[in-house]
DNA sequence: ACCATAGGTGTTATCGGTAACCAACCCAGC
DNA sequence: GCTGGGTTGGTTACCGATAACACCTATGGT
C-alpha cells in the first residue's frame, strides 16, 4: 500500500479510504485522485490485505455459520439465502459443518470465534453449555435458526419443528389413516428430529391414535438405506400401520424405495410423508407430500436480520432479540 | 494474552510458546509450566485471536476450497475428506461456492486470496485467465480436482470425465444396448460434465453407434426435473433408444421418475446409467448403474498432497507439480 | 573446576492496515 | 478581509501475536 501511495502520490491514509469506499473522498476532483488511486492499484497488481484489515479495524467481514450437514439441501440452501443478503454487505461465509454432533459445534464455534467473525449463525437451538458461554462471552451477535428454542441464545429465525410435525399428523387423520408411524433417529444428536418426533407423538394422543409406532434408527445425518431398513421394521412391528410420518425427506424416499422393491403400493397399502421438501421428494414417483420450509427465505431472513445486528454492533449498539418466524406448509403429493 | 502471562507471572513470549505446541517446552518441569498457562488460558476465558497469529506468523491456517455447489454429495464429500485430513494439522477449510460460473469462481478467488489462504483447491480445470493469473503470482500452492487438464495450474488429483464417460458406453455396449443416447447441460458451464458428453460421442463413434443423439438442457447445475423433460425430448426424437447416459446421478434419476410416471420399463425398455454415484441413485428403484467416484478418498488424497505442499511452502520449499489419478468404476446395478 | 552445548525464557521489532487526531484548505456570510 | 464550519489529506500510535535474537541456566564431558 505504501508503494502504492509513493507512486500516485499521496500518504497511505489515502489510499487505504479510496479502497473503503464508504468514507470521504466525495467531492468532483477527489473522485478523480480516486480512480488514479484504484489504477494504480490494479496496475502495480496490489490487493489489499484482509488479513491486516481485520487485525487493525476490528471488523473481519465474515459470517461464522455452523450447520449440521453440507450435503443437505436444506442447509445449503439456507447458507446460499444468507450469502446473497449479506455479500451485498461486503461479507463473506465462514461456514462450518458439525456433522450432527454438539461436540464438534462446540468445537467449531470454538475455532471460528478466533476468528473474530462479525455475526454467528447457528443451525438448531441446542448446544454445549460452554458453547453458550462462549457466544454470550464474545459478544457477537448470534441467530439461531430452523427451530425454536425456549431459550434462545440472543435472535430467533426459525419454526416450531414439533408444531410442524404435528399438523402433518393431522393432515393424515385427515385424508383418513389411523395407524401412523414414525421414522426418526435417536434423540441426543439430532434435535430438530427430536423435536419432530415429539410433535409427533402429542398430536397422535390429541387424535386418541394407537401411540408409539416409533421406529429409531441410529446415528443422524438420516440416510435413505436407514429409512428403507426401518420401514421394514415398522411393517414387522405393526402389521397395521396404513401410513408412516418421517423426520425427513430422505427417509421417507428410502421407505418409499423399499416399498417399490417389496412391491408394496403407495399409498394405498401405505402412506409416507417426508419432512424438508428436498429435490428428491418432489421429483420421484410418487412424489411425496412433505412439510415444506422455504430454505432460501429462511437464509435470506437470517441474513437481513444479521446484517441488522451487524449494523447496530459497528455502532457499538445492540439490538434487541427478535424471534422471525418462517411459514411452513403440508404438501400433499401422491405419496398419501 | 498479556493478562494470562502477567498472571501465570511469565510473559507472553512464554505463553504465545505453550499455545503453540509443535515449539520447544518439552522437559518435564515445562510441561507443568505449559499446564499452568492452559489452565489459566481456560479460568480466565482466554482464546487466541486467530487474527492476530496470521497477521504476525503469516500463516493463516485455512485452505481456501472453491467448489461449484455445496448441495452436491460429490463436492461435499470432497470438503469432508479434504477436511479429514488437513484438520490434525490446524487447517480450516474457507469454503466457496461458484454456482458453476467461471466469473463468480473469479470473483471468489479474489476475494479469498485476500485472506492469505495456505493452499488453493479448485473443482475442476477450467477456469479464467484472470483466476489462472491471480493465483501463480500468489504463489499458493493450488490443486485442481475432478478433472485432468491439459494445462494444469500446480498440482492436479482427479480423472478423465471423458474415459470415464466413454468406459461408461463401453459397458452398455457390451449390455447389448445399441441406440444410446445422452442427457447433459449447456457446454460453457459445466465443463466436466462438457467433458463426459465428448467421452461419450467419441466412444460411440469409435463403436460405430448412431451419434449425436444428446439432448441439452439449460444452465447447470442439472437438477432431477431437467432430466425428467430431458428423457422426454430424447424419447421423442429418437424413438428407438434403449439406453441413455446422463451426465450426472441426478438427472439420471429424474429420467428414472419420468419412466416410472409414464409406466416405460426400466431397464426393458430404456436402461438408463448415471455419473457420480449419488446416495439416491444407489437407493432408489431400480438402483442407478453409474460411474463411482469416491469422493471422500479423492478429497483424502487432496488433503495429503495439499498437507504435503504447505509443509513445503513453509520451509520456504516448493514440491514439483504432482498428478494424482483417482480411480473410477462403473457400477452395474438394476437401471441397465 | 572449567568449558561447550543445548534447551528454556525474555526482549525488541515487526507484520499492514486503520482509528484518532490534527493541519491545511475552501467557501459562504458578515 | 476576516471568521467559522465543513471537508480533505497527513501524522502518529496502535491492534495482538510471533520471529529473531540475546541471555540465562542446567547438564555432561574433559
Amino acid at each position: 500500500m505504501a508503494d502504492v501511495a509513493a507512486r500516485v502520490g499521496v500518504s497511505k491514509m489515502t489510499v487505504s479510504r479510496a479502497l473503503k469506499r464508504s468514507d470521504g473522498l466525495g467531492r468532483e476532483d477527489s473522485q478523480a485522485l480516486r480512480q488514479r488511486i484504484l489504477q494504480a492499484c490494479t496496475d502495480m497488481g496490489y490487493v489489499l490485505d484482509h488479513t491486516a484489515r481485520t487485525f487493525s479495524s476490528k471488523r473481519s467481514g465474515v459470517v461464522a455459520v455452523v450447520i449440521p450437514s453440507l450435503n443437505s439441501s436444506n442447509f445449503s440452501e439456507t447458507a446460499q439465502g444468507i450469502t446473497s443478503v449479506v455479500e451485498g454487505a461486503g461479507l463473506q461465509l465462514l461456514l462450518g459443518y458439525s456433522d450432527y454432533r454438539l461436540e464438534n459445534e462446540e468445537r467449531l464455534i470454538r475455532e471460528l470465534l478466533t476468528r473474530r467473525p462479525e455475526g454467528v449463525v447457528l443451525a438448531g437451538g441446542s448446544h454445549t453449555s460452554d458453547a453458550r458461554t462462549m457466544l454470550k462471552a464474545s459478544g457477537v451477535p448470534v441467530i439461531e435458526t430452523w427451530d425454536l428454542p425456549p431459550n434462545p441464545i440472543e435472535h430467533t429465525v426459525g419454526f416450531s419443528n414439533a408444531e410442524a410435525a404435528a399438523s402433518m399428523v393431522r393432515h393424515l387423520h385427515g385424508l383418513g389413516y389411523r395407524s401412523i408411524g414414525f421414522i426418526g433417529g435417536t434423540s441426543n444428536r439430532d434435535t430438530r428430529g427430536a423435536d419432530r418426533r415429539k410433535g409427533y407423538a402429542d398430536a397422535i394422543r390429541a387424535l386418541g391414535l394407537p401411540e408409539n409406532r416409533i421406529i429409531s434408527f441410529g446415528q443422524p445425518p438420516i440416510s435413505m438405506a436407514q429409512g428403507s431398513q426401518a420401514l421394514a421394521q415398522l411393517l414387522q412391528r405393526w402389521p397395521d400401520v396404513d401410513a408412516v410420518l418421517c423426520v425427513s425427506d430422505l427417509a421417507a424416499f428410502g421407505a418409499l424405495a423399499e416399498c417399490q422393491r417389496r412391491a408394496i403400493a403407495v399409498p394405498k397399502r401405505i402412506a409416507i410423508a417426508g419432512f424438508g421438501d428436498f429435490e428428491v421428494g418432489r421429483n420421484c414417483y410418487p412424489a411425496i407430500t412433505t412439510v415444506a420450509i422455504d430454505s432460501h427465505a429462511l437464509g435470506h431472513a437470517t441474513g437481513e436480520l444479521l446484517l441488522r445486528a451487524i449494523d447496530a454492533a459497528r455502532l457499538g449498539e445492540r439490538i434487541a432479540p427478535e424471534t422471525v418466524l418462517i411459514p411452513y406448509r403440508v404438501e400433499q403429493r401422491g405419496s398419501t
